[in-house]
DNA sequence: GCCAACGTTGGC
DNA sequence: GCCAACGTTGGC
């Protein structure tokens, strides 16, 4: 089992959208750089512990736990011409973008940015590496622990 | 809206 | 294969 940080924007998919959908769960959609693809593609499995992250707005922060909820297959968007998705080069025979659904466990009280930095104990975390953009990011087993264990309310 | 950091593209 | 130009991310 593994854990991971995927960043979703919140005026595309917020945590209550999630939690309005059904099943509580989404599909990864929309992820157009090889290494995040590569971790849904190659590493991810059902089950792997997921922290939910409100990116690009005003509160910045961990908004939920969910989970992953499927083995990785085809990214729809990549063949939808009117997505912003949408990728001239992907086929169905050969799909360049793939992702995985993903299934609300519970939302939480934001644990926003500044506070994940107050933490000497998640110093190394990828996310808060200055310059790092990557929209998933493995955490390691004592960093997840620290969030769900020690910052949740 | 600014801008630092980084990934991708494409000419050579 | 190099690398300049360009586009995107995302905090502030």
């Amino acid at each position: 089992m593994r854990f991971w940080l995927m960043k979703s924007e919140p005026t595309d998919v917020s945590i209550d959208d999630l939690a309005a959908l059904p099943e509580q769960t989404v599909a990864w959609y929309g992820v157009r750089n090889y290494q995040a693809r590569n971790f849904m593609r190659d590493q991810m499995q059902i089950g792997d512990g997921v922290l939910f992250y409100h990116s690009n707005c005003a509160a910045p922060g961990i908004a939920g736990i969910a989970k992953v909820a499927s083995t990785p297959y085809p990214d729809a968007t990549q063949f939808d011409r009117n997505s912003k998705y949408f990728d001239p080069k992907a086929t169905l025979e050969t799909p360049r973008w793939f992702n995985v659904d993903v299934q609300l466990v519970q939302k939480i009280e934001l644990v926003s940015l500044p506070e994940l930095r107050a933490h000497a104990e998640l110093e190394r975390m990828r996310t808060l590496q200055r310059g790092n953009r990557l929209s998933i990011t493995p955490l390691d087993p004592s960093e997840w622990r620290f969030i769900t264990e020690r910052l949740i309310r």
